[in-house]
Formats: C-alpha cells, sequence, structure tokens
DNA sequence: TGTGATGTTGAATG
DNA sequence: GCATTCAACATCAC
C-alpha cells in the first residue's frame, strides 16, 4: 500500500490520533521493525511525550515529539496505522502501539514487517544523510526537468529512484507511464521537453487525486490503469492485453503499442 | 504448494 | 561515477 498518497493519509491519520495527545504507556510487541533504538529506549523515550507534529517527505513520516526528536515512520510494503478504542480491535499484525491518556490507541500494523521506525534527533541532517530527494509533489516543474537532464537510464528507473525524486512507488510509476503513453523502459535521454513536461503534469495529477481521495482506490477516476493492471487483462477500450514484465527491478504492467517506447 | 507482493539497501557486475 | 541486476529482509494471501 505505502506510496505517497497513502502515506500522506497516514499523515492525516497521525495528525487526528495522536498530534497533541500525551501518551500514557508504549507497548512494543516486536522490536524487528525499531531500527536504532531497543524496545525500552523506544518506550522510554516516547512514554509521558506528546507529539507536536509531522512532516512528510515522499513514503517517510516523521511525527515530531514536544522535546524537537522526530519518530521516523517508514511503512515498507504493508505498513499501517490503525486507531482504535477497544482492544478487541488491535490489528492482526501490531508491532507497537501508543496509549494516550484520553483512551485511545494507535497501533501500528505491519505483517511484513519491512517497516523501519527510527529515532531522529536532528532532522534536517538525517535528511541530507539520507538523500532523500525532493517530494514528487513538492518539486517544481523546472526541478524536475533539470533532475531528467544528463540522465540516461530508463524512465521507470528515474520514477522509483526515492534519491532523485521521493514517493512515488511501483504502482504509481506505472499509473504515470501509462497515462502518459510512454513505456516504462524508454530511455530518458530520448524523450522530449514535451515528454518530460507530460511526465511532470500527469504525477502532479494522478498523486494529488490520489492524495484528495485518501488514497481510496475505489473512488479513482476510471480510466486510472491500476484497475487494468494484471497480465493479459484487454486494456481500456480495446488498446491492447496488459503484459507484464521486470523493468527497473520490479514487476512492471504495460500495455504496447499504446505506450511508445522512446 | 508454489508464486508474487504498493519498499529499501548493499553488493556485484559491466 | 553511472546504470543495472540481484539477493536479502519476513510473511501473508491466493
Amino acid at each position: 500500500m505505502p506510496e505517497l498518497p497513502e502515506v500522506a493519509t497516514y499523515q492525516k491519520v497521525f495528525e487526528r490520533h495522536a498530534v497533541g495527545k500525551p501518551i500514557r504507556e508504549v507497548v512494543v510487541n516486536d522490536a524487528k521493525i525499531l531500527r536504532n533504538l531497543t524496545a525500552e529506549q523506544f518506550v522510554e523515550q516516547l512514554t509521558g511525550r506528546t507529539f507536536i507534529g509531522t512532516y512528510r517527505r515522499g513514503k517517510f513520516l516523521f511525527g515530531e515529539l514536544d522535546n524537537h526528536a522526530y519518530l521516523q515512520l517508514h511503512f515498507g510494503m504493508t505498513g499501517d496505522l490503525v486507531p482504535y478504542q477497544d482492544p478487541a480491535d488491535a490489528p492482526r499484525f501490531e508491532r507497537f502501539r501508543l496509549h494516550f491518556t484520553d483512551g485511545s490507541v494507535l497501533g501500528f500494523d505491519d505483517s511484513r514487517k519491512f517497516s523501519h521506525i527510527v529515532w531522529v534527533d536532528d532532522l534536517p541532517a538525517y535528511l541530507l544523510s539520507r538523500k532523500l530527494g525532493p517530494d514528487a509533489l513538492e518539486i517544481s516543474e523546472d526541478t524536475f526537468l533539470q533532475l531528467l537532464a544528463g540522465r540516461k537510464g530508463q524512465l521507470k528507473a528515474l520514477l522509483l529512484d526515492q534519491h532523485a525524486l521521493a514517493g512515488v512507488g511501483n504502482l504509481y510509476a506505472d499509473e504515470i507511464c501509462f497515462q502518459a503513453r510512454l513505456h516504462p523502459a524508454s530511455r530518458l535521454d530520448g524523450l522530449s521537453d514535451e515528454h518530460k513536461r507530460l511526465i511532470f503534469q500527469l504525477m502532479q495529477e494522478i498523486l494529488s487525486s490520489a492524495v484528495e481521495r485518501l488514497a481510496y482506490y475505489r473512488e479513482y477516476p476510471e480510466n486510472w490503469f491500476w484497475q487494468w493492471r494484471q497480465l493479459g487483462r484487454p486494456g481500456p477500450e480495446g488498446i491492447g492485453v496488459v503484459q507484464r514484465a521486470t523493468i527497473a527491478g520490479r514487476t512492471t504492467y504495460f500495455v504496447e503499442g499504446w505506450q511508445v517506447l522512446v
């Protein structure tokens, strides 16, 4: 689930269900996803503190604490935030949970344990050291064009490269390529300026629409590709059959012919 | 029962 | 340094 629109939605959940509420108790069920602190340290650092805000860059969400340290939440492939009150509603793969003084609970669910929870003392320094690119919804068209200049790799590889551009994942990369009618293996050095501007524009449109709809796929526009994104399906309006290939190291779906290889 | 999965990293190769 | 490929991480769902 968690690409930029999903994480932007988790940010809203976090703002609503965690920010401003003193933490009464912290329970760790599985410390595997805690990257730079032990379960004991995690509990000790958070108990009694209050989150006062959030920051998001790409797929990385940070909760700011009242001592101005940050807690990084990266959701991996299957991470999720689940607010609840009744213990019976705890998510199945809850790795830790925060109890607030008002009695509410926020659980962190993650079946595959690819999430990364990191304690961050100095956020700007941390972001620099991680070499995270600009957020895909914040980047300007000019900066985006500069990013592409001089690059020779594949279009999809760029979209997925979090050091170049933070936020686009496998699903939305395929969506952008489909709507731009460009084959995901197209070479960046073969793209015209018009192509590049089109990619930028579609990226903004797709991501912001998805954010507006809270990453709730069933409310996405009918002509979006995700619902055809399956091997062998007839694409929309008979444009061709959906194919599957490994591109930029990831399973990629596209419609040959409809999406031009540049 | 095997296969694939919305992510990231680090190593190896060219 | 750049581009690319691959394995690893850990587990679930179909």
